[in-house]
DNA sequence: TAACCTGTTCACGC
DNA sequence: GGCGTGAACAGGTT
């Protein structure tokens, strides 16, 4: 489930491992589907380039290529995930697109279900500006993300989860902005105060640093979190609010799994 | 086993 | 154009 918390960390982790050596090939196993650009304009830029910086914004992740103005762009679907390794070791399993380096080093992006995407820009504001995706959660100020939700008649819920509303949210952080903020998931956006996005504003900075922090090994998050009351797949209904213990209820918003606390998240 | 979930886009209808 | 709904993608999980 990569939001922005594992996006970051897949950039900390190429910014460790894989800048500054020379690309010498990259294979993927399903172009057609995977990559956004042609693969032998993608394999002339690439070939003999090398990683020389990493640049995020919400879920997506530019590499910065040491060849003219040239950014690899990637997006990690619902299930991307990255593996840097040794030619002598087994290629992961679904690594599907691999980058080969000259000093035996290869980068896996692992792609289970098909959903990720890989291209090139050589302007990635231009590039974001086209797919309509607003600030980063961490960047954006609270005067530009009450300006964003004002204007929409929706759930809140489903406003956070669009990229143009704010960049980096998806279905579990929303939940948990919204129980630690206290307003009801199905609250339509223009109904919000300055208050209750100030409050949004607070809780998402904490939820997403909180989560950077463990790496996004959701194991690690404070128990406090609401993520631990998600059934993942079937509601779990045993579990508490962790402000006021009721049970946790879960509900469907915008067609998506919503755990929220009908005793602090009211209408 | 079959249903469900995830992020995003797109098609369709109001 | 805004909004809601649902389909599609693929496979891991339950």
């Amino acid at each position: 489930m990569p939001e922005l918390p594992e996006v970051e960390t897949y950039r900390r982790y190429i910014q460790a491992a894989a800048l500054e050596q020379t690309i010498t090939n990259m294979t993927c196993e399903d172009p057609r589907k995977l990559l956004l650009n042609d693969e032998s304009e993608m394999l002339d830029i690439l070939r003999g380039s090398q990683f020389t910086a990493t640049k995020r914004v919400g879920k997506h992740l530019f590499i910065r290529l040491s060849k003219d103005n040239w950014w690899l762009y990637m997006h990690f679907g619902m299930s991307g995930d990255l593996h840097y390794f040794h030619e002598d070791e087994e290629t992961p399993r679904h690594a599907r697109i691999v980058f080969y380096f000259s000093n035996g080093y290869r980068l896996g992006f692992i792609c289970p279900r098909k959903f990720e995407r890989v291209g090139i820009t050589d302007n990635p504001t231009a590039f974001l500006l086209k797919k309509k995706i607003a600030e980063d959660a961490l960047d954006i100020s609270n005067s530009a993300l009450f300006k964003n939700i004002n204007k929409r008649k929706m759930p809140i819920k489903s406003v956070l989860l669009d990229q143009s509303t704010v960049a980096g949210i998806g279905n579990w952080i929303a939940d948990d902005v919204l129980n630690r903020a206290k307003i009801h998931p199905e609250k339509l956006a223009n109904q919000l105060t300055e208050k209750e996005v100030t409050a949004i504003h607070k809780a998402m900075q904490f939820i997403i640093n909180q989560t950077i922090t463990v790496e996004a090994n959701y194991k690690l998050l404070p128990e406090d979190f609401l993520i631990h009351a998600r059934g993942w797949g079937r509601a779990n209904t045993e579990t508490k609010c962790p402000n006021c213990k009721t049970d946790i209820v879960m509900i469907r918003v915008g067609g998506r799994a919503t755990y929220f606390c009908p005793k602090c998240q009211v209408i």
